[in-house]
DNA sequence: GTTAGCACTCCGAATCAGTGAGTGCTAACA
DNA sequence: TGTTAGCACTCACTGATTCGGAGTGCTAAC
């Protein structure tokens, strides 16, 4: 049903149709590709593969273009192996070295090489604060009626709140009850604070405004920041594909990567996932069913960080897209160590 | 030469092509807008005007429209009153009240809104951190071999950086340090500390390693943030405009929008002068020559603060605009204030 | 100075024929 | 039985042509 040579012309034809972005007839491929058939044979193979649903027609006498059945079974077996070349590895390592100071930047950066290897829109999950463990959370006096509260998480992330300093408080009082917060909170996920450990907290500092002040800093440090963030590189590249020559499906796609939470959404999907392709019509969002998405998720010794991302038309170069992520993969996982204390 | 009725119809003319995007033919103007002549008069009228060089017609026996010099002259002179309603103004404030939670946010909510209303790319260029003025450096232990120094400024800036503490130097002498340090910088502009500073900070430190890991700490910190900041708004707006329904014309213009030192560069160059308006070929740069900027620079008591913009087809209402980026300009130094501290 | 009338221009939409790339089918071939 | 050459057919695309409409400039009359 779906012998040797029908494969080899399925990958013919979607090799081929990736790099013109035109429907493709049975003699380009007999030309180009040297499969040892004359047209008329690759004629009735085509037609075979339309058939079983791996190739579509816009019009009788029209070339075929793959369907998403079609990619999909290139993606699973066809994939021709494209591993990243020493001198890209070197580029992405230069780049970093050069870009990143500090740990926010490491995402955009991130985002923008994906897009400029693989000239398609990346998008980029930064870790949520969540899922870090709690360092350290420290006062520094600002006047007599306020303070900074700055509180530190595992992954390198430092944020701050300016926060009143409750009347009839001392600052010495913060330092205790800083002093009180870290003992118990070292090394917790901020997320998942235990109930037990703030009744903790709250029987040592004794004093009910005060332990109020100081679950306020945590909780609003946290309600900013736990929502990850989404880095996007590349939206421009979209304006290079042919099938965005028409405004109004550049306009539905920008649109749709202005909505954050959408795309947040679409990267949960397959977090976790590993290395994870959707294809055209799998994707549920109706946005984007001739786009496809190539996903990777990262981890930091065994516990998952966040999802990077490839979006682009059906008609995108899959393989390099993949081992690129896959790349990026492991490769994030070091860079983010450098700055994890 | 340019008598009042040249100057109505010439306002009815670019009123008329601001709403419509067609060039406009004498015909229409009689019709719409009663000026109490007929379309011949307003023909022999136009031909003045183009003569003059208000108008240009892309070719014989089609109609009008503005060239540049038209919409300066228009701008200058003939814009229709159009202040922003209270309902707007509420809308504005309410949309401040519940997105604004930090004096990051001021920034990229205020591009939102203004591109929201002026249905155009917004631009906001946010305060240097070297304008604003030293407020205190404290420093917090992390552990044996680190410590965060967080830096404050008088604008409600807090940026913390993670710095080594020199072997041999004890956690106090950076305690010790940060009262030198913040006795002697308090009040000033950050990039513009006298030698003499500096030279009294080192002797009273008394410790030359301390003294290079402090001076870093300021440096680096003042490095990272005193590229001032540029919000984008609305970018997809400009799909909407006719002008732009050719995709190589919004590639264009995209890419320009990514190149944010150029952005930078043009609102630089209207810094401080109040509410400017470049219309068209009046741009020094070529990708945007069939556009418009309004800017608008925003004070706080009496110091120059920042940058607001809309960019937009030259085909733009610029009276809302201006109205707008005048009010939004007050506002914010309002906004900002209460993030003062 | 203003207006009506008219010939003229030019764009854009619609139509039509010709071309070329591609197909499906059939019959011949190995 | 699988492969191939040949051929008629389809359909998009291109270029030429036509035609209506919107608009202008000019002239002559008011």
């Amino acid at each position: 049903m779906m012998d040797e040579r029908k494969q080899r012309i399925l990958q013919a034809i979607i090799d081929d149709y990736i790099s013109s972005a035109e429907p493709v007839g049975s003699r380009t491929i007999a030309r180009k590709y040297d499969l040892g058939v004359s047209p008329a044979t690759i004629r009735n193979e085509m037609a075979d593969l339309e058939m079983l649903g791996y190739l579509e027609q816009i019009h009788t006498s029209s070339g075929r273009i793959p369907s998403s059945k079609g990619y999909r079974f290139y993606v699973d077996g066809l994939l021709p192996q494209q591993p990243l070349s020493d001198k890209e590895k070197v580029l992405i390592d230069k780049w970093y070295q050069a870009r990143v100071k500090r740990i926010e930047e490491v995402f955009q950066e991130t985002a923008r090489i994906i897009s400029r290897v693989t000239k398609n829109v990346s998008l980029v999950l930064a870790p949520q604060l969540t899922q870090a463990a709690f360092r350290c959370l420290q006062f520094l006096p600002l006047d007599a009626r306020r303070a900074i509260a700055v509180l530190m998480t595992d992954a390198g992330f430092v944020e701050n709140k300016i926060i009143a300093i409750p009347s009839g408080a001392a600052f010495e009082d913060f330092q205790r009850m800083a002093r009180v917060i870290n003992q118990c909170l070292a090394g917790q996920t901020l997320d998942a604070i235990h109930p037990d450990t703030l009744q903790r907290i709250r029987d040592e500092i004794m004093d009910e405004e005060l332990y109020e002040a100081a679950l306020e800093v945590i909780y609003r440090s946290l309600d900013t920041e736990k929502k990850e963030r989404l880095y996007l590189g590349g939206t421009t590249q979209l304006l290079n594909q042919p099938e965005f020559h028409d405004v109004e499906k550049v306009k539905e796609i920008l649109l749709m990567l202005e909505e954050e939470q959408l795309l947040k959404d679409i990267l949960h999907a397959h977090l976790g996932e590993g290395l994870s392709v959707t294809i055209g019509c799998e994707n549920k969002y109706s946005g984007i069913q001739d786009c496809s998405i190539v996903t990777a998720t990262y981890h930091l010794d065994g516990e998952l960080l966040g999802t990077i991302a490839v979006l682009g038309p059906t008609r995108m170069e899959y393989g390099k897209a993949m081992t690129l992520l896959g790349y990026m993969n492991n490769h994030l996982a070091d860079i983010i160590k450098k700055f994890r204390w």
